[in-house]
DNA sequence: CTAGTCCTGCCAATCGCG
DNA sequence: CGCGATTGGCAGGACTAG
């Protein structure tokens, strides 16, 4: 077919099928359109086409419309695009699917015993695949080596095609590894990169990924392949050889058109960069290294054919395979020109070149309903089959990459690049290691507790390995104490540089400048210690997260501004207010941070935000930044009960009902009536935490009276409303969380007059001028929530901590506040300021008198900022803080046009709304599908932990309840498989912080020495641990890594940042 | 791009030990 | 009480998802 006059290039199908297997195992990306679902659930990602040209099976299986079943399945499972197609292969185990993938686009067969043979084969013929078909009882090392007319005896009476395939034959096309020459580089040089998507790697270290990846295909792929004649190729018309045949036939409209069996058409592919085509005759080259021969012989394997075939249409249009699938862009199908003859891998069924008439029902619906862009994996819903796509690559993606050496699975290719790297370096160990994957099996049985998940196939790790379901991976979080402790004193290394010592991650390489900043971060890897969500089955690597987690089910809204009162759940929410309604700008609120992000506060910080005492405390003690805070703007304030935490302050006469009543008027609905509102605890209101609670409402009045009351009584142990959270909701703390009762420190003190002061604002650059004159001291804000509440009666809490004396200052400075109160602005004053703008919000309007001295902000409007001022423009807010007592917030500007234009953030209607059905997290809805099981594990404090939750009163006896209550961090052992599947991960992976470099930016270069060095020590480490079997260790927290970083890399691969982060690691 | 999460330096509070 | 080791809260920039 090949005309003489054609120049071909010999590498080409091995190149292309190179690319199209690294675009299988890079996960989900544009080119992969079908996913495969083995017996045990595994999925594969593959190209319709490529599955098509190879398997008679699929090919019909392709052909024909989707079934409605698959669709149901692919909702449910996986988020397809329209295009996408899901198999089931129920026949099929995840191994062998795995091995007949591997087949598939490497031409390659595993051998994994007899009977792992035996299944290949089996599944061979029930495909179509005579190559495998005829496995069995073959020696693998001469199967290799056969040529197809091995394969096609093997072939079951399902390949149609078989027959006309040996024609082909003759035709050599070496299947190529990539020669040296074809390294990825040239495939993807760097600087073209941009041009190259997904197959091509972006950045540098992309290239060298890939050249990992030629290298080690050459490895393995020594010689040619022997060319089987399997019937794969399912269109007899297409012969394999020809590759004219399929270009031709080419329909106007496609991309592909290029192919005309010419040089330059080879170039034309997508695959292959125009580098390429300086190969055509790598003449030279090749023949070295190769073998070269690209004889009819050695040439062309069945894969290798499967190319040539697809190569027509590869980029054709994926729609050729599913013509029938309306979804498919339009353009798709266009490129189908060909006959059914002539494509290879079509599917004779679909000879519709018709785009036009595309849709079956059933096949992924024109339109299909929004429904179903619903994430089988977390539920989530998308409004688009894209993001429903891009957010698959969340849970599934790029999970098939393995390493070439080891076979070990990455889910992003920069790991895998990495990981090889190292591989290389150390084959011994490390290839091995991972091989012997029976210690990590074993290993994640034995802590899981005979975990549903662990099927042996799964484990193994390889390329074309199944891609694990969150829960497999999350059950490698699980090691054995052993392990745990074993990875604790490896856990990081230190180097000094110019004096300072920085610590450094084993694992991702993190730099920290302190040791507890490392040894935080490493239970990120080793899950040493998990930190469970007392409302739902979330586990947390760190015990902050898990608090601020927990901030959604509670509504608990500690950031007060203080310009408005209103309270937020977030600092940053608080921050995008004041920004947005105050003018404010973030460098004025408060502390300088570190060159690492890291914060330091600074002494004569001005805070424009209180930060009330966290409801549950779980460590009764005042923070640091609290008192600073306290100490500088709220000195005053804080001596009023502020109305946010209302169940503090609720007396206990008032019952819910009647506050109820009182919130339920008013604004409760009205557009400002915001859940956080009717926070009594009557209801949890879980609502847009990142709403501000609004102090200021009529209620707010009411709030504060009651708070007061509730003050002054001092702790009012009993508390109506004991499931109120401050700010927040009436949600109760299922399981052990305490509440308010904590014992604490909630009040602080307050008192020292310190009067920061501020000034009005002249000058300082942005929006708010403050001048601060001596911040000094103080002790302490002051909340009235303090109020140890224990009591609660309703407080699950064990009496010691409700018994737990408070301290002598904290009742001190408590009583202090309750007295001064009455002197305090109070947030009614403040309302009344902000009356002007506060009737939206319902703010009540309370004149108020100031007393003392006063110090007067300014917030301009993040517009105006700085500037208006200092033009005279009227400050948009003015506020007033009186020192000593009582502050004021004066708000000049009008309300207006700070907040009822930017009013409502979207993001609070939406929280709202959503926070009205789902107290719980809104993104973690989903997580709750697995209940978070007991832990089983040993340690006491588990134990304990657990036999609170399930009976808080058991617990009750031991003296320590409490702690047990607060801290319920789980160690390592009690793994539970369901907890797993609700393990925290970051949306990326832990690689070391572009940050940590700057702040070394000096050193820079002699950083990435260290790391370089570093990684080598790293090496030998892990070289060692392999040796002792605690491989599982690294892999685990690879792959919790991978995740993370899957995605991370998926979508910024080529940014700038990410390559800048990298750089200092890699290099 | 925005909204929101994640990370990490800094430090308060606690715990265990003497 | 002091001291060292831990734990974890906080800020707010870095970074991600959509
Ligand atoms: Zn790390
Ligand atoms: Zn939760
Ligand atoms: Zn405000």
């Amino acid at each position: 077919m090949v005309s003489q006059a054609e120049v071909w290039d010999p590498f080409h199908a091995g190149a292309l099928l190179s690319q199209l297997n690294e675009q299988r195992l890079a996960g989900p990306g544009p080119f992969c359109d079908v996913t495969l679902i083995a017996s045990d659930d595994a999925k594969f990602r593959a190209h319709q086409s490529v599955l098509a040209a190879c398997s008679p099976y699929f090919r019909e299986l392709l052909s024909s419309p989707p079934p409605a079943p698959p669709r149901a399945l692919s909702s449910s499972s996986a988020a397809l695009t329209g295009k996408d197609r899901v198999l089931e292969l129920p026949h099929l185990q995840s191994r062998v699917l795995s091995d007949l993938l591997d087949y598939i686009y490497t031409s390659r067969v595993a051998q994994h015993g007899s009977k792992g043979t035996r299944l290949l084969s089996e599944a061979g013929r029930s495909l179509g695949v005579p190559f495998l078909a005829g496995l069995v009882g073959k020696d693998p090392s001469r199967v290799k080596s056969k040529s197809r007319q091995d394969k096609t005896d093997g072939m079951d009476g399902t390949d149609k095609l078989g027959a006309a395939k040996s024609s082909k034959t003759s035709l050599s096309f070496p299947l190529s590894v990539p020669f040296p020459g074809l390294s990825a580089q040239n495939h993807c040089p760097p600087s073209s990169s941009p041009s190259s998507s997904s197959a091509c790697a972006t950045g540098s270290e992309e290239a060298l990924w890939k050249r990992a990846a030629v290298d080690k295909h050459l490895q393995h792929m020594p010689g040619l392949l022997p060319i089987s004649s399997s019937s794969s190729s399912s269109s007899s018309s297409s012969s394999p050889i020809d590759l004219t045949a399929p270009t031709r036939k080419e329909p106007p409209s496609t991309p592909p058109s290029s192919m005309t069996g010419t040089v330059p058409q080879f170039l034309s592919l997508p695959l292959l960069p125009p580098a390429r085509t300086g190969l055509v005759f790598p003449a030279g080259g090749k023949g070295d290294s190769f073998p070269a021969g690209m004889d009819s012989e050695r040439s062309t394997t069945e894969t290798a054919q499967i190319l040539f075939n697809l190569s027509a249409m590869a980029f054709q249009g994926r729609g050729q395979l599913e013509p029938d699938r309306k979804e498919q862009g339009p353009g798709v199908k266009q490129g189908r020109a060909e006959s059914p003859a002539a494509g290879p891998g079509l599917p004779q069924t679909n000879p519709l070149p018709p785009p036009l008439t595309p849709p079956l029902p059933h096949g992924p619906s024109p339109v299909p309903p929004k429904a179903e862009l619903l994430c089988g994996v977390c539920h989530r819903l998308f409004s688009s089959a894209s993001s429903l796509t891009v957010h698959m690559r969340l849970h599934r993606g790029g999970r098939a990459l393995s390493c070439r050496h080891c076979g070990k699975a990455f889910i992003h290719n920069k790991r895998l690049q990495s990981h090889e790297a190292i591989c290389r370096q150390a084959p011994p160990v490390l290839h091995t290691a991972p091989k012997q994957e029976p210690p990590d099996e074993g290993e994640e049985e034995g802590e899981q507790g005979g975990g549903a998940e662990e099927q042996p196939e799964h484990s193994r790790v390889g390329p074309g390995r199944p891609l694990k379901k969150g829960r497999g991976f999350l059950m490698r979080h699980h090691r054995p104490f052993p392990r745990s402790d074993l990875l604790a004193e490896e856990d990081h290394f230190v180097k000094v540089v110019d004096g300072h010592i920085i610590y450094f991650c084993t694992v991702c390489e993190r730099s920290y400048m302190t040791l507890s900043s490392l040894k935080r971060h490493s239970n990120v890897h080793s899950w040493r210690r998990k930190y469970p969500c007392h409302f739902c089955d979330k586990v947390f690597a760190l015990a902050e997260y898990r608090t601020k987690h927990e901030v959604w089910h509670t509504g608990e809204r500690r950031y007060q501004c203080i310009f408005c009162w209103e309270a937020f759940a977030t600092y940053y929410n608080l921050k995008t207010h004041q920004k947005a309604f105050h003018g404010i700008s973030p460098g004025l609120i408060s502390s300088e941070k570190t060159a690492n992000g890291g914060y330091k506060q600074k002494v004569n910080a001005l805070k424009l935000y209180r930060l009330l005492p966290m409801r549950s405390q779980k460590r009764p003690y005042k923070t640091y930044s609290q008192s600073l805070t306290d100490s500088l703007l709220l000195p005053p304030e804080s001596a009023k009960p502020l109305p946010l935490p209302l169940d503090c302050s609720l007396p206990a006469s008032l019952g819910p009902s009647e506050l109820h009543s009182l919130i339920s008027d008013g604004h409760r609905q009205g557009l400002l009536a915001d859940p956080s509102e009717f926070t009594f605890g009557v209801k949890p209101d879980g609502l847009g935490l990142g709403e501000p609670s609004k102090l200021a409402d009529a209620k707010s009045d009411m709030r504060v009276r009651l708070a007061e009351g509730g003050a002054a009584e001092g702790e009012r142990d009993t508390n109506s409303g004991d499931g109120v959270l401050p700010g927040g909701s009436g949600v109760r703390p299922p399981r052990g969380y305490c509440g308010s009762k904590a014992p604490v420190s909630s009040v602080i003190t307050y008192g020292h007059p310190k009067p920061s002061v501020i000034k009005h604002g002249t000058a300082v650059s942005s929006s708010v001028i403050v001048h601060s004159n001596q911040i000094s001291s103080g002790g302490g804000s002051s909340f009235l929530n303090s109020s140890p509440s224990e009591a609660n009666s309703n407080s699950p809490v064990p009496s010691k901590a409700a018994h737990r004396p408070m301290k002598k200052q904290v009742l001190k400075n408590y009583v202090q506040n309750q007295s001064e109160g009455e002197g305090v602005s109070t947030p009614e004053e403040v309302g009344g300021k902000q009356a002007v703008e506060g009737e939206e919000r319902g703010k009540p309007q309370k004149g108020r008198r100031a007393h003392s001295k006063s110090v007067t902000y300014t917030a301009k409007p993040a517009c105006v900022a700085g500037e208006a001022e200092v033009r005279g423009s009227a400050p948009l807010c003015q506020i007033t803080v009186r020192i000593g007592e009582e502050a004021i917030v004066k708000r000049s500007i009008s309300e207006t046009d700070l907040m009822r234009d930017k009013s409502p953030p979207p993001s609070k209607a939406k929280k709202t709304d959503a926070s009205v059905q789902d107290p719980a997290e809104p993104h973690h809805a989903h997580h709750h599908r697995h209940r978070h099981r007991a832990h089983r594990g040993s340690s006491e404090q588990e134990e304990e932990a657990e036999t609170w939750r399930k009976n808080p009163k058991a617990s009750k006896a031991t003296g320590k309840v409490r702690e047990y209550y607060f801290r319920q961090e789980v160690r390592e052992e009690d793994s539970d498989q369901d907890a797993e599947d609700n393990l925290w991960r970051p949306y990326y992976t832990y690689k070391p912080k572009r940050k940590a470099l700057h702040v070394q930016k000096v050193k820079k270069s002699s950083w990435q020495r260290q790391l370089r060095y570093k990684r080598s020590l790293r090496l030998l480490r892990r070289a060692e641990k392999l040796m002792d079997n605690s491989t599982k260790e690294e892999e685990e927290e690879e792959e919790e890594e991978e995740e993370g970083r899957k995605r991370r890399w998926g979508r910024r691969e080529g940014k700038k940042t990410t390559e800048q982060r990298d750089a200092p690691k890699r290099h």
